[in-house]
DNA sequence: ACTTTGCGGTTAATTAAATAACAGTCCGGA
DNA sequence: TCCGGACTGTTATTTAATTAACCGCAAAGT
């Protein structure tokens, strides 16, 4: 009973990056009526293998009957209580620039768990301009709107210069969670988590291997490419 | 000799991942006037290890005269050519929705080497609306500005449903990297390189490390709560 | 009732990544 | 000229993540 009693905190990171990807296949496989799911099947659809599926289960225990294969029907919602939205959590943009605007609209943060509850910029052109059927609000109400919706989770899109200010803000504000796409390290307090989504980084990475694509490509025809 | 020939190709994918961060911090250091910085001032400024930074640098070899600090100007250019953009890659944005938008508005693709030659989309009424000085055009221009251009590398933000469509014609025009931000793992042959940028997976293990620390804060304050 | 098959939980082994330790180089100053 | 300090490149060690192996259970068929 201690055992099973312990944070479920610490658990790796590349574990829970997985947790999604596990729930959005479920999410599937239900939606088209299947209601058992081998450890393997599951995982191979996924291309993982299945030791590391039921290793990452492992974590937080007692997803099945012993001898039988998972009910999706009661997967997904353990999985959902695990990552945290059983209950939805509300959520606030912060920047209504481009990226912000399609991150508001984008209906599948609703359908995840994650419906928007404030959307916030200082442009007053955007100011009063509706999205998803919400008003873009001025800076000056956050605090209020956050403390309101008990909003724990901020999605950040305002320009880099302005990221560090902001995340101040929400902190102060009662945000524990910062989706954060300036590129710009924040620095935050202990007990706050933060996600970097930095696009140069994704998008310098795959540079990274279609340029050795190409190049073992050259190799391949011309065999000796000069060093 | 030999050894300095290998493909820089077998690199681990956590390597590769910091490579874009060093780079990035290295053009900040430079647009200060920064020259010289040793391995731990750069290392300790991105939160890593020294050792770290210069065992990844050792995968490539050669940066700096032995026994003396990592020279910006010369490493600046290194770090490009490593990641693949010396010369600017030309790339295509299939999906002019707000995603697409912003990602096709994002002025720093264009800097960090990622000039937008072409932006894609099915609906008519997108189709001739200028984004950055550029048309939206037709879904049947899609090979012919690709091979025009000579586009390797393509961000696709389609629906789902349509993704793995596009990916293919991507291919077979020649694209051999895709930026890929539908919720949707693509099928693509041997030789292509796939990058899955998954909003939902960053934001989902956000909220599961919210809930960690929201819980371990009603831990503290009520000591034992039930369970 | 009994055996066979397939399943997940759990622990052990293997592989990969991060960190530390070391050897050799360069420079500045006595 | 020689020494001391700071630095990188490289190798060894430690740590973490992945993969494989095993065990006991449950259902289906005989």
């Amino acid at each position: 009973m201690a055992k099973k009693n312990r944070q479920t905190c610490d658990v790796p990171d590349a574990t829970i990056h997985r947790l999604p990807l596990y729930l959005e296949k479920l999410k599937m496989l239900q939606a088209i009526g299947v209601e058992d799911v081998s450890s393997r099947q599951l995982a191979e659809s996924l291309d993982i293998k299945a030791s590391q599926l039921r290793h990452d289960f492992h974590y937080f225990g007692g997803f099945s009957r012993p001898g039988r294969p998972y009910q999706v029907a009661k997967l997904v919602p353990a999985l959902e209580k695990i990552i945290g939205i059983s209950v939805p959590q509300p959520t606030a943009v912060v920047g209504a620039g481009h990226l912000g605007q399609a991150l508001a609209n984008y209906q599948n943060l609703d359908l995840q768990g994650f419906p928007v509850k404030g959307i916030f910029d200082t442009s007053p052109e955007l100011i009063g301009q509706e999205m998803r059927g919400q008003p873009v609000q001025s800076m000056d109400e956050l605090e209020s709107v956050i403390q309101r919706e008990g909003i724990k989770i901020a999605i950040l899109t305002v320009p880099a210069i302005h990221a560090q200010a902001v995340a101040d803000r929400l902190v102060a504000a009662g945000v524990v969670g910062i989706f954060n796409f300036a590129p710009t390290d924040l620095k935050v307090p202990e007990g706050v988590a933060v996600r970097n989504e930095r696009m140069a980084v994704g998008i310098m990475s795959l540079s990274f291997k279609v340029k050795c694509i190409l190049q073992s490509q050259d190799c391949g025809e011309t065999q000796a490419e000069e060093l």
